[in-house]
DNA sequence: TGTACATCAGTGAACGCGCGTTCACTGATGTAC
DNA sequence: TGTACATCAGTGAACGCGCGTTCACTGATGTAC
């Protein structure tokens, strides 16, 4: 209708980036702008007042899909005794919860291939938002210094988000959570049998 | 121009497959039948004389390239000493090669969660193949029962298979291939490490 | 505090484009005799 | 082996549709005095 608030615009920015990121994750990254604005009750011409284009919400809405699960990945790990703290949150990651929500879950599960896909520019920004990811997460894994730290981030992480796009390829539900179980038993025997992962 | 022998349109038939089976690693499942087609020196009308729409294209693309990774994997265990065929396969699978070609290796690292997002007779069959490309493979894991054996190819396979998929979400080409051989020291260690994959 | 004007968030029609699918047509291949 | 006819692989125009992006317009908000 007409000229909106400071205030407002803030908070339909949040909105359409917080839509965005629950809608690609579910439907993948080519869901449309018109979808992403209707399902706020605006409509798609509104969206360039506050992108340049499709490819800056795609970099905003993954980068807020990661501080998403990083907050909740730390959460669980600062409510839980001393020394399981890596054990709960390989158990958060690899939970029936997120399995069944793609939508407020791990980007990487759902989005890792088309993120490799996405031209330079674009890429550089998705790996800013993922190294982030790294430094907040990796000091809740084991090792020495930061580069065994980050070391074994990323095969603990790369390695479970694996883990549940292979599982959600499985057709048959019990079988895809009796899967995810096998692998929540072998990612904590395997990463969080000795505590040795507390803050 | 005109009808075609029962060969030729047999051969045809099978580029077609070969063709979308590697666009689709490059670029996702959204490549079009007209760019496969026209790759092909043929127009987008006669698809429909092969496929009855794109989904079948997509079931036989995946299936294509499954079959193809799983020959090339048991290819590279057979020719490895004795005991080796398990380190033969890791090192296979995470290899530069794999990294740098989408198009002629895992379909898994490229495609699975838009695999996870086919309707459901799609994913059934998708699954299928996947159930397929285990029971080819799980032969060279450890494990006393298929079923150990099977636990232990998803683990694996998943892992290797989210761990080209991080990998290349990096923008930084050294740093993408440095992770690579991480990678694979950390898998070779972890699953072949004692010699027990033998076939 | 009140007024006049510039700004700009959101609207909705329009743009060019590419998609999956259909279909009348063509002419070489396959087949029945 | 030769002929007549049916089949059908491939063509290319056409279909309806949805996409990302642009733009003239609206009217409430923000601001200068």
């Amino acid at each position: 209708m007409a000229r909106r608030s400071a205030a407002d615009k803030a908070e339909t920015h949040a909105q359409i980036v917080q839509h965005a990121a629950e809608a690609f994750r579910t439907h993948g990254s080519a869901v449309g702008i018109g979808d992403v604005m209707s399902n706020l009750g605006l409509t798609h011409g509104g969206f360039y007042r506050h992108f340049t284009n499709k490819d800056e919400l795609l970099v905003e809405a993954v980068t807020k899909s990661l501080v998403e699960v990083a907050d909740k990945l730390e959460r669980a790990a600062e409510k839980a005794p001393p020394g399981t703290a890596l054990a709960a949150i390989i158990n958060t990651y690899l939970s029936l919860e997120h399995l069944r929500h793609p939508e407020s879950w791990c980007v990487l599960a759902t989005l890792a291939p088309e993120m490799a896909r996405q031209p330079g520019a674009v890429r550089k920004r998705l790996d800013g938002a993922l190294q982030q990811y790294m430094h907040r997460l990796s000091r809740f894994l084991p090792g020495a210094t930061d580069a065994e730290r980050a070391k074994h981030f990323l095969v603990l992480f790369s390695g479970m988000a694996g883990a549940i796009a292979m599982a959600r390829v499985m057709s048959d539900k019990d079988m895809r959570e009796q899967i995810l179980a096998m692998f929540r038993a072998y990612y904590l025997a395997t990463f969080a049998s000795t505590p040795s992962g507390g803050a």
